[in-house]
RNA sequence: GACCGGUUCGUCUAGGGGUUAGGACACCGCCCUUUCACGGCGGCAACACGGGUUCAAAUCCCGUACCGGUUACCA
């Protein structure tokens, strides 16, 4: 039997982080198995589901690349099998009419509800005094012929329990007398979800359900389903939960766009690098290694290596550095340094281009537009303009490994390339590319203050030396490194000062920031005549 | 309250009778260096607590504490 799993979120909200991975997670078994990875989407509750949520959330199995195989199935659609399910039961006498009038309360208290009866019940609850439980066919039949509404409730026996062997959580059991006598049709005909759950599994022929362990006790309430049915339930595997710092829960209410998936895409994270992320958050292959590429996660992943503990989800809020975990933002920034760099050029062409600072010279042959699903003006993620990590951004040791031959003509597509692979180097996000990297496609960008106080207002002669520097280049027939090199060395001597103090000033100048690659690849990446342009400029002197 | 689950550095985790309890992120220091990173080296830092079982317990058992999930005519 070929394992068939499926994901099943519910549309009312966009993809949130904790789905995500089980999404991922079920991906990565149906794939391990060589199996059938399905969607469903769980819109039974007609009042909460919204045609934009599912949207929302197949852009965001899209963005991961976890494509499902099948047509996705809408709960919806079946509705009318699961009210023929509900009625065999009842007709079989596993389930019952109960002609208790609905009582609405408010949406926001029902927990408060819940826990209040709880309470009130001191623990002991008999989950068998429905007064409908018990009446005869005739009576119900009669009442039902008369038009009185009535709810189906699945008739769980008195003494017994139900078991299952959760591939994660180990052999789970719980006595009938801690379940209640579930409904399953509301009295309006609307299909309740573990009905419909089960129904739709059943259909779907699933193997194996994997989901969140927050459903440890409606697996019990479906193989209750299943047992009625006299169906063989699923493998079920039960995945630990993903909590905000605190270990609370994570929520969108509470904690914002950081759980949502597309603030990521937006954000400038790779997928694969987000992917990567999720993957070891609450699994592990049991090896001391942290970069998986998918193919890897594929070959590697198995229910076995999936933990029974809660994961938290590391971020602060309030601190534009920590706005999300530290170990997602480091596996990014090593996604953007250590990928091919032919993999990385059409994220950052797609980056430039929301950005308007894309050229079509940087790429000659250019003919398949790029899907880029971001939208711009999704600030305050990512790195902001004035340059958030201002004290920390990046190179070295770099420059010294790189082969020059010669340059490659400045905006030429191998200019383009040279200098992804150039700043990329010290970059966390694509937006990065943008802002930061912003003085290497545009000659309009800013500049930071510190860096213009450390590097530029505390050497004033440095206000003369740079437009001075500039002459030097200008007779330079070749401006490559070693050249530039020699030239700004002399010129250094001939001041009397520090390289550094040269180095930083007109680095300070030529990107507007303290930060960057080794000033002698800015120069030569730059090129002659732009190095020039921005040493003279003044702006920055007469501020 | 009841039922169910969980508990190894701040966080993600390895380890499941004998380990100097390992790695990663974060943080700190040193090296490299024209800046900042990267990289290299080093540091800080954990078995929730109490009882057992055992020659030996982070690992097995019991209890306690704490955390989480569920307890809807929501999903």
């Amino acid at each position: 039997m070929t394992t068939r799993v499926r994901f099943a979120p519910s549309p009312t909200g966009y993809l949130h982080i904790g789905s995500a991975r089980t999404a991922l997670f079920t991906y990565l078994y149906a794939r391990h198995v060589g199996g059938k990875f399905l969607l469903r989407i769980e819109d039974t509750d007609l009042a909460r589901s919204t045609e934009e949520s599912t949207r929302s959330i197949l852009d965001g199995l899209a963005w991961l690349e976890l494509g499902h195989d099948e047509e996705v199935v809408f709960q919806s659609d079946n509705a009318e099998k699961h009210r023929a399910t509900a009625l065999k039961l009842l007709e079989e006498g596993k389930a019952y009419r109960d002609f208790t009038p609905k009582s609405e309360p408010s949406d926001q208290n029902v927990k408060e509800g819940i826990v209040e009866r709880a309470r009130a019940a001191q623990g002991f609850k008999n989950m068998r005094d429905n007064p409908f439980r018990d009446i005869s066919e005739v009576e119900s039949n009669a009442r039902a012929a008369n038009g009185d509404t009535f709810a189906i409730r699945l008739k769980v026996a008195e003494s017994g329990k139900t078991s299952f062997e959760d591939a994660v959580y180990g052999l789970q059991e719980r006595n009938y007398a801690d379940t209640e006598d579930l409904v399953l049709l509301r009295s309006d005909g609307h299909p309740l979800y573990n009905l419909a759950v089960v129904c739709d599994d059943i259909e779907m022929r699933i193997t194996h359900v994997i989901r969140g362990q927050d459903h440890l006790t409606n697996t019990h309430k479906q193989v209750l389903i299943y047992e009625a049915l006299g169906v063989t339930p699923p493998t079920f595997a039960h995945l630990p939960l993903i909590m905000a710092p605190n270990k609370g829960k994570l929520s969108k209410r509470k904690h914002g766009e950081v759980v949502s998936m597309t603030t990521y895409r937006d954000a400038g994270f790779l997928a694969a690098a987000f992917r990567n992320f999720l993957a070891l958050l609450g699994w592990s292959a049991g090896e001391e290694k942290e970069i998986y590429s998918l193919t890897e996660l594929i070959e590697k992943f198995s229910l076995d290596g999936i933990h029974r503990s809660n994961a938290v989800f590391n971020f602060t809020e309030n601190d534009p550095r920590k706005w999300t975990d530290d170990k997602a933002i480091w596996m990014n920034a090593a996604y953007i340094r250590t990928m091919p760099l032919a993999d990385l050029v059409p994220f950052v062409k797609a980056e430039l281009k929301v950005a308007k600072l894309w050229r079509d010279e940087y790429d000659d042959d250019d003919e398949s537009p790029i899907s880029y699903p971001y939208e711009e003006g999704v600030a305050g993620f990512s790195s902001p303009p004035g340059l958030r990590r201002g004290a920390d951004a990046s190179s070295a040791g770099w420059s010294a490994n790189r082969v020059v031959l010669s340059p490659p003509e400045i905006g030429s597509k191998p200019w383009f390339e040279n200098t992804v692979d150039l700043i990329r180097q010290r970059f966390f996000t694509l937006k990065d590319f943008s802002a930061q990297g912003r003085a290497y496609f545009s000659e309009d960008y800013d500049f930071d203050q510190a860096a213009i106080e450390k590097n530029l207002n505390k050497f004033p002669d440095l206000k003369t030396w740079l437009p001075e520097l500039a002459e030097r280049f200008e007779p330079m027939q070749s401006f490559t490194e070693p050249e530039i090199e020699a030239v700004v060395k002399a010129f250094t001597d001939e001041k009397g000062t520090k390289l550094g103090v040269i180095m930083n000033g007109a680095r300070t100048l030529l990107t507007g920031v303290a930060v960057g690659p080794s000033m002698l690849a800015v120069f030569e990446t730059l090129g002659k005549e732009r190095s020039i342009l921005r040493l003279k400029s003044q702006v920055v002197w007469n501020q």
